[in-house]
DNA sequence: CAGAATTGCATTTTT
DNA sequence: TGCAATTCTG
């Protein structure tokens, strides 16, 4: 099939439908009639500007032109962005060339997160590059314990000063290998406080990276570092440049110096290069993105990426859109954009002030309740917040007024200990030189503890064939009956290919009679092991089933009644983080107050108050329709059930000062009573008074 | 040496 | 508050 009848007779119509400026991010250098793609392009995309359907008809139009799709590399935010883009993709095809049905059914074997096609790639490699292609991988929780367990051994747990704890310690680790600096320079920039530490620090990551290897796990940094140790050899960069044709990035602004590094080594004069994003809503610093990556990525290239702005956002309403331009104005740096709108329906954005956190959630199901009456469902709806934590009370409420929702962000999932336990379990069995689970699920078992849980696992590393001498192995007495029993599992469940599911069940099975007594709740928490089984069964088996867990934990939790049917209507909650690439017809901000955005946690620096900032910048760019942010004017300090009444009095969000008022309508919630309101003349009289009040300092 | 009890401390966002 | 490190008990 020569390129020519690929090219459907209508490919004009369906661009048609894009502005100019999508138009050209499309077409730019397709690489037409089997030439080579040529120079690389920074599409700059304003929020709501149609960032993902421009990437979806670009890839669109390179199938179309002859791109084989194997070979284009999709590089994403999360999976679900990659599934959305496949499906969009497929869509625009089957419009675009009804003639060719094949191409409505187009793959692409290559979309994902960086760290997903980084474990891919690493599994093929692995035989070049001298890892073991059965590897396991650590999540972040994981790589802690093993960061403790080195830092205990190298005698840094027990000092006269504190040493920095387990989270401090792997975040600077962490910090280092995605800004690709020098420790010292990490600490002085960011840990301080840890510079007297440096030496021992240095100590702490080299035996890191040497209990890592010895049993053959990986972090989610060496993901992407290996990765770029290996398209730093010139050879093997060819090869894996080599292996696409094209590479389009989404949320460029959200990578870090160590991803840039390795688009350069793979496409080192850009040509099929091709990324997305949008400086003002680069938020993942913490992570060690930078805004660099997209404000430098012209110049890396001779002659420099060709740069297409979108601003002309389909989102909003102009109130909206004004309202969120005129915060961002205020940040320090980035593209000036002038996002426009053609909606000019719609009023501004409203300020609610509300006593407290109590008054904060009765608003909000109020709203939620009355524009669902007025035929809005529930699921275009969404409340966002800084802290996951910060939901708590609306959550209370929401579950006590049987009103169906569905939480994204904060606490997984996969986090509950019960859950951690079963993979914990089939991670060991997978890769039995995996200390960090070993050690985890041998004190599953009564009278096993952390001394008779290390000297089994010396054992089992020292043997080569893994459990298979498990039986064997010495444990107290009181431990005898429950040993033999599970080592009698661990040995069926080892054995090459165990069938799946019904190996995970085989686990799920006895760990479900170890729980009610290792856990109080043991009904409540054996739910989750259920769902959790719901899920190993979509998958092919055990080693697809960890990788793609820990890379894409699902990272959705509902209240109790589990996760609801996907047909039925829940309203949307969600941290600010995870409602990137989003949008809903009404969105609600929680805790608009100082001290939750800007969070107090980051008030140090000016570029972590220029994040804050463009996180709320995120937050208001979600709305289509309605926006409103709550301001509650007495605020709870301890988060959970407030048992004691110590609060703070917290001020409006420093990034709406006074002079952007004139963006929003404000209004108190509940309304004060009509007396208060009422004439010119009684409003006066409360002038009156606060004029008396401060007199009263003269 | 395992498991319970107690004390001390920190407290965001996530691949 | 709730979690993690430490001490106490059987």
């Amino acid at each position: 099939m020569t390129t020519a009848t690929r090219t459907p007779s209508d490919s004009r119509h369906w661009l048609d439908e894009l502005n100019p400026e999508q138009r050209a991010a499309v077409c730019h250098c397709i690489g037409e009639g089997g030439a080579p793609p040529s120079g690389p392009l920074l599409v700059i995309a304003g929020a709501g500007t149609g960032k993902t359907g421009t990437l979806a008809h670009r890839v669109a139009n390179l199938v179309i032109h002859g791109t084989d799709p194997s070979r284009i590399l999709l590089l994403t935010f999360s999976r679900r962005a990659a599934d959305e883009m496949g499906r969009r993709v497929r869509r625009i095809l089957a419009r675009a060339a009804a003639d060719h049905a094949w191409l409505a059914q187009v793959q692409l074997p290559w979309s994902g997160t960086f760290h997903a096609v980084g474990a891919r790639l690493l599994r093929d490699f692995a035989g070049r590059i001298g890892l073991d292609a059965g590897f396991t991988i650590h999540d972040r929780e994981d790589s802690a314990d093993l960061m403790n367990l080195a830092r205990h051994e190298a005698g840094l747990s027990a000092r006269e000063r504190r040493f920095p704890l387990k989270n401090t310690c792997l975040a600077i680790y962490s910090a280092a290998v995605n800004a690709r600096k020098p420790l010292h320079e990490v600490l002085r920039a960011s840990f301080p406080w840890c510079l007297e530490w440096e030496d021992e620090l240095k100590r702490l990551f080299r035996a890191y990276v040497e209990a890592k290897q010895t049993q053959q796990v990986l972090d989610y940094d060496d993901l992407l570092l290996y990765w770029a140790h290996m398209v730093a050899d010139p050879a093997l960069a060819a090869e894996l440049g080599g292996l696409f044709d094209h590479i389009l990035v989404d949320e460029y602004q959200d990578t870090n110096p160590l991803q840039a590094a390795i688009l350069l080594a793979m496409k080192p004069d850009g040509r099929g290069l091709a990324v997305v994003g949008d400086d003002a809503q680069s938020i993942y610093a913490f992570r060690g993105a930078t805004v660099r990556n997209i404000l430098d990525f012209p110049a890396q290239f001779d002659p420099p990426a060709e740069r297409i702005v979108l601003n002309r956002n389909y989102r909003s309403t102009r109130p909206i859109l004004e309202a969120a331009n005129a915060v961002i104005a205020m940040a320090g740096e980035g593209f000036a954009k002038n996002l426009w709108t053609a909606r000019e329906d719609g009023g501004r954005p409203r300020l609610v002030s509300v006593r407290d956190d109590a008054d904060q959630v009765g608003f909000i199901v109020a709203e939620v309740l009355a524009r669902r009456e007025q035929g809005m469902p529930l699921r275009q709806q969404a409340v966002l917040f800084r802290a996951a934590s910060h939901s708590a009370r609306l959550e209370m409420e929401l579950t006590r007024r049987n009103i169906p929702f569905v939480k994204f962000g904060g606490l997984k999932f996969l986090e509950a200990a019960h859950v951690k336990d079963v993979l914990a379990l089939l991670r060991w069995l997978e890769n039995p030189r995996d200390r960090v689970s070993g050690f985890r699920v041998l004190q599953l078992l009564a009278g096993i503890g952390p001394k008779t849980a290390a000297k089994v696992l010396d054992n089992v590393c020292a043997a080569h064939d893994g459990c298979a001498l498990l039986a064997e192995q010495p444990v107290p007495e009181a431990a005898r009956e429950a040993w033999r029993e599970f080592a009698v599992l661990a040995e069926t469940l080892s054995a090459a290919q165990a069938p799946w599911p019904a190996a995970f069940e085989a686990a799920c099975t006895w760990y479900l009679a170890q729980m009610p007594r290792l856990y109080e709740d043991a009904t409540v928490r054996q739910g989750d092991i259920e769902q959790l089984q719901r899920i190993a069964a979509t998958y092919p088996g055990r080693r697809a089933f960890l990788t793609e867990l820990t890379l894409d934990p699902p990272n959705a939790t509902s209240d109790e009644a589990g996760i609801p049917l996907r047909d039925e209507d829940y309203l949307i909650l969600s941290t600010m983080h995870s409602a990137k690439g989003q949008e809903w017809r009404a969105v609600t901000v929680l805790n608009a107050v100082d001290g939750c955005i800007p969070s107090d946690m980051a008030t140090g620096a000016e570029a972590e108050i220029d994040e804050e900032r463009r996180l709320l910048y995120v937050a208001m760019t979600r709305a289509r329709d309605s926006l409103d942010l709550v301001v509650p004017q007495r605020f709870y300090v301890t988060q959970q059930q407030g048992l004691g009444d110590r609060h703070v009095y917290a001020g409006r969000s420093r990034f709406i000062p006074n002079r952007l008022l004139p963006c929003f309508e404000q209004l108190s919630w509940p309304e004060p009573p009509p007396e208060l309101r009422g004439t010119p003349e009684s409003r006066q009289a409360a002038i009156d008074l606060a004029a008396k009040m401060r007199g009263m300092w003269d």
